[in-house]
RNA sequence: GCUCCGAUGGUGUAGUCCGGCCAAGCAUACCGGCCUUUCAAGCCGGCGACCCGGGUCCGAAUCCCGGUCGGAGCACCA
């Protein structure tokens, strides 16, 4: 095994001692590879200084809650080695929420509006307050009172945090805090229907939680904005933030709702249908979690965008599951061929060309056996060349047949050396992830695998009862 | 359009804060050689980058200004 230089993570800023960070996924599904960057960035952080990590499941959004989500999250983190010392769902919280509005509200920060909404964001845009604005604290108590009792529907009430009509970015102007959702929330039941908004809840959350460093994504700056100020009306200390750049990652699906659209309509067979990139698709398909481990730290924690490199996400995971993936002969476009020459014919062939202690796979041919072997590979050879069975043995190619190349001389340099496989070779298939198959023949021992295989000439693949996800090459 | 941010080889990164040890390191990919009964792994060698233009300075990838290109945000989503 090479030496890795090992990349590490650049230091936090303003570290005293332990840390408490967080991650906060919404429950819409499981989690993709893009989660896999903040869990795994934020648990080695933890790891670093020592401290604890929350996991919050953020489903103050009734309309993108999958409850499949609640249990398999923790899962998904689990297989990564992310170690999760506290969970929290917002949606037990809701109390919390309500008496620190009611605070904000009582000294004046926040309103409740009853605008229409096109209203409200036309005025702010324009940077004109909304005429509720100025009601005062008791009246808004008691219509936010009402909200939480349900007497309002959706659309007739928000509660809005003061902040600042002039602000550059309009979005930062006075910002709903609290609105009335439209479905049932399936955690919370029938009767609760008013939730506070992502900036309120996790402005809230992250203080009461005791954060010490929030790390997320860029398209979190203009929210960090909205959030101070829910810090500085009760005179809290915001965490140390840090924004990282956003990482694209070609060919996968990062909405969950498109994912979602795909099962329904049987696009996907389910969440870890090797086509998509859920952490239960990949860990299925047979990478590796020390794999994002590695990769999202040689990746870094910069403010700068990035492509994600399969190349080398890949070339990662190969070093990780090579010395355990046993070889195996897989064979495309078989063609059945005789080889002749009355001589009694056996082969004992290594798992594995670097690890010997995995064994072999002995096959007892029997004289003048019939083989498969790709017609790819039989057309490649030259009348009078020489094919080499790997294993086996030479084969001369003479017209249209092949012939025992009697003496077997191994010393022969640069002759074709192909795959091959026993005459009750069953067929088999292998599953790829742009949604195609490739099927062939596969030799019988392959049964007695489990786990990674090489099929070698073709890549890497993980087998499953009678059919295999491919990995890479 | 407005606000904010960024720019190192094909790709991913180190270095940028505190200018000299950077004629720019590592990985991956690619090319050549070695090894080899896999087009895997391994070994050796090679190719290849500081966006452009000014400025400051003895000295700039690093600091300043301008330009170009790229990105993020501008929800009763998170």
């Amino acid at each position: 095994m090479k030496k890795v230089q090992e990349h590490r993570l650049p230091d936090l800023k303003n570290v005293h001692g332990k840390v408490v960070m967080r991650m906060a996924p919404s429950p819409s599904g499981p989690l993709h590879i893009g989660h896999s960057r903040m869990a795994i960035l934020n648990d080695e952080y933890v790891k670093r200084y020592g401290g604890e990590l929350i996991l919050r499941l953020e489903d103050t959004n009734a309309d993108n809650i999958d409850p499949f989500a609640y249990e398999q999250i923790p899962r998904d983190l689990e297989w990564l080695g992310v170690k999760v010392t506290r969970t929290v769902i917002q949606s037990d919280r809701l109390a919390i929420y309500y008496d620190e509005a009611r605070k904000l509200i009582g000294k004046g920060h926040m309103y409740v509006c009853h605008c229409d909404r096109e209203s409200f964001k036309n005025s702010r845009q324009q940077g004109i307050a909304c005429p509720h604005r100025e009601s005062d604290p008791a009246g808004n108590l008691e219509a936010f009172d009402m909200m939480v009792a349900g007497k309002f529907s959706s659309g007739e009430a928000v509660a809005v945090l003061k902040t600042d009509m002039k602000h550059q970015n309009p979005s930062v102007r006075d910002w709903i805090s609290f609105r009335i959702g439209k479905s049932r929330h399936p955690r919370t039941g029938e009767n609760i229907f008013l939730f506070p908004t992502m900036n309120f809840s996790v402005a809230v959350d992250d203080h009461l939680l005791g954060l010490t460093h929030v790390i997320r994504g860029t398209d979190h700056i203009s929210n960090t904005d909205k959030q101070s100020y829910i810090y500085s009306y009760n005179g809290w200390t915001p965490p140390e933030y840090f924004h990282y750049g956003f990482i694209s990652i070609p060919d996968a699906i990062m909405k969950t709702s498109i994912i979602k659209q795909g099962i329904v309509s049987g696009r996907y067979k389910g969440w870890d249908d090797v086509q998509l990139h859920t952490l239960m698709a990949m860990k299925r398909r047979g990478y590796s979690p020390e794999t994002f481990r590695r990769y999202w730290i040689e990746s870094g924690l910069r403010v700068q965008n990035a492509t994600f490199s399969w190349e080398i996400f890949n070339s990662m995971n190969r070093e990780n599951v090579d010395s355990g993936a046993k070889r195996l002969f897989f064979v495309t476009s078989p063609v059945k061929i005789r080889i002749g020459g009355g001589t009694d014919m056996r082969a004992s062939i290594p798992f594995h060309p670097e690890h010997r202690e995995l064994g072999t796979r002995d096959y007892e041919l029997g004289s003048d056996p019939e083989v498969f072997v790709s017609s790819d590979d039989l057309d490649s050879v030259v009348d009078g060349g020489i094919l080499r069975l790997k294993d086996l043995c030479n084969l001369r190619r003479n017209g249209n047949s092949f012939e025992l190349e009697q003496g077997k001389d191994i010393s022969l340099k640069s002759v074709k050396i192909v795959q091959w496989c026993p005459a009750d070779s069953p067929d088999f298939k292998v599953l790829r992830p742009d949604g195609s198959t490739d099927t062939g023949v596969i030799e019988p021992l392959h049964s007695s695998v489990r786990g990674i295989s090489q099929f070698e000439r073709y890549g890497y693949v993980r087998l499953e009862k009678g059919y295999a996800l491919f990995l890479h090459n």
